[in-house]
DNA sequence: ACATTAAGTGATT
DNA sequence: AATCACTTAATGT
């Protein structure tokens, strides 16, 4: 959910991640704007004329084939900003991808015709642009070794993951069809690789609902 | 009680 | 890993 609070101030997790100037900056670009679940950000083809920094919330980002397939490529979670969209608009280019707000979001946006100036004027929103590109690149890198050497569990694995980071919970509300569709394959397949991880004991099965199991705090 | 939807399984490609 | 065909279990009406 949103809190009121956050409307009109910067979460705290900024404040030691860009210098004050800048703090300042983006305060002035306040008040925040609200997205709720199932909004579409952005569709293939759309010209994109801000950048999107979200406060709260999580945006599902994916990338649509020609036959109407969908694959999801990452989460866009609170405190960060999308990489493809950074690189969009440095060339004014469309976007090549498509976000859905995943869980009810915040965001600030911030005009391209900033994005120069605050690139040569403060060296933590240089260092925010980079290390946001960097990230996401290494996490594609990975993703194409792992569809390159045929690891659908080790993605399933993520996948997993990424949705506990994202809600803060072990408890995965989503069907295997849902997950078959995410990853971009069969429900059969989904059953079977999460069968398998019920029976390494790293996961519990339910209906529509999938417990993971925290291997850290567990017997020896 | 019946229909619908989600999940499990073996066989085949 | 994908697809098919079929079963079983859970849910909805």
């Amino acid at each position: 959910m949103i809190s009121d609070s956050a409307l009109t101030k910067l979460p705290e997790g900024f404040y030691d991640l860009f210098e004050p100037e800048l703090i300042q900056e983006l305060e002035s670009l306040f008040p925040a704007k609200k997205f709720p679940q199932g909004e579409v950000l952005m569709e293939p083809g759309s010209r994109i004329r801000f950048v999107p920094l979200i406060l709260e919330g999580s945006v599902k980002v994916t990338r649509t084939e020609a036959d109407g397939k969908e694959i999801l490529l990452y989460f866009v979670g609170p405190n960060s900003s999308c990489a493809m969209t950074f690189t969009c608009c440095m060339e004014d280019r469309i976007s090549e991808i498509k976000a859905v707000v995943e869980e009810d979001i915040l965001l600030l946006q911030v005009p391209f015709g900033r994005m120069d100036a605050w690139m040569q004027q403060y060296p933590s929103w240089k260092g925010f642009v980079m290390k946001t590109i960097r990230e996401r690149f290494d996490e594609l890198l990975r993703t194409i070794d792992q569809i390159a050497f045929h690891k659908l569990d080790e993605r399933l694995l993520k996948y997993l993951q990424d949705h506990i980071q994202n809600n803060g919970s072990s408890l995965i509300n989503l069907s295997h069809q849902q997950m078959a569709d995410d990853l971009a394959t069969s429900r059969v397949v989904i059953s079977r690789l999460l069968k398998k991880l019920e029976q390494d004991g790293k996961v519990l099965l339910f209906r529509n609902q999938v417990k993971v199991l925290n291997e850290g705090k567990k017997d020896k």
